[in-house]
DNA sequence: GGTGCCCTGTGG
DNA sequence: CCACAGGGCACC
């Protein structure tokens, strides 16, 4: 589900939750959620430490705990973090659950399991979670054309495909990719290289307008995210292609086409986003 | 670079 | 029944 919008909203509400929070108990169902380290020492280390600070970073959550440890989680597809009142009824696919000082629970729920936590020590090198791989913020001023040129301007891959690559620039996903395409009217299969100046500069404009505007459109209230139940996230009426395939184009009223690019499904506007 | 895989659920 | 789903990685 959660690309960097999602995460960042997850983030917001859980900081106002979690915030110097103790975890007094831990239920692990499944282990594997677990990448590193082994379960039970997982279990041992984070057990009685409170949450200091919440951050995000691309698509990863961050927790500060108050040792100087650090629990790390990737979302993934169908990952989920939600604070529950005790008596809340438990979803199927609930994996992981710390019982907090306060009597709520955070709880991780994850359909597909394909998301992943990670506790490391005070000043312990993370190789493990993927963190030290990630590009720039998209929000980070060193994001200009320029930047954008260095990383992709040579490449053969679809600008599409660049985008989806977390190395240079982190956070964007198969979503808002094709949003970012389609506001700076770019053909999602276009070759990186093909790119115009003109064109790395808007693109160096739209990704962190984008990405604002839908951390903007997703706020959300604790109430309102308990009662969504973490899943929904209301920004879907804002998306102007995604998943809006054989609809008309919100600018032209040209069919948007559905095409697999570079393995994930994407959609844009032929007419508006010229190849 | 492509492809398959990790998983479960849903919709055609 | 099969194709596909918002992510990322290993493996040719």
């Amino acid at each position: 589900m959660p690309e960097l919008p999602e995460v960042e909203t997850i983030k917001r509400v859980l900081a106002l939750q979690l915030t110097g929070q103790k975890i007094k108990n831990i239920t692990l169902n499944n282990p594997k959620v677990i990448a590193y380290p082994a379960a039970d020492e997982f279990q041992r280390r984070l057990l009685g430490q409170s949450v200091e600070t919440i951050q995000r970073r691309g698509k990863y959550m961050i927790l500060q705990l108050a040792n100087g440890e650090r629990l790390l989680l990737h979302l993934r597809m169908t990952g989920c973090l939600l604070v529950t009142p005790p008596e809340y009824p438990l979803a199927k696919h609930t994996h992981l659950v710390f019982s907090l000082e306060n009597g709520s629970e955070l709880r991780f729920e994850d359909t597909r399991r394909f998301g992943r936590f990670w506790l490391l020590k005070k000043e312990e090198e993370d190789t493990y979670s993927g963190i030290h791989k990630l590009g720039i913020e998209p929000f980070d001023p060193l994001l200009t054309a320029q930047y954008l040129m260095a990383a992709y301007g040579k490449r053969r891959k679809t600008i599409k495909e660049c985008l989806l690559e977390q190395g240079s620039v982190c956070g964007i996903g198969n979503i808002y990719s094709d949003e970012i395409l389609f506001t700076a009217k770019i053909h999602p299969e276009r070759q990186a290289f093909s790119l115009t100046e003109e064109e790395w500069k808007k693109l160096a404009e739209e990704i962190p307008k984008q990405l604002s505007y839908f951390i903007e459109k997703n706020a959300v209230t604790p109430d309102e995210y308990l009662q969504l139940q973490g899943k929904e996230y209301r920004n879907t009426p804002f998306l102007r292609v995604y998943g809006h395939g054989g609809e008309n184009c919100p600018v032209c009223g040209n069919v948007l086409e559905k095409r697999v690019i570079g393995g994930r499904s994407s959609v844009f506007c032929e007419r508006c986003q010229k190849k």
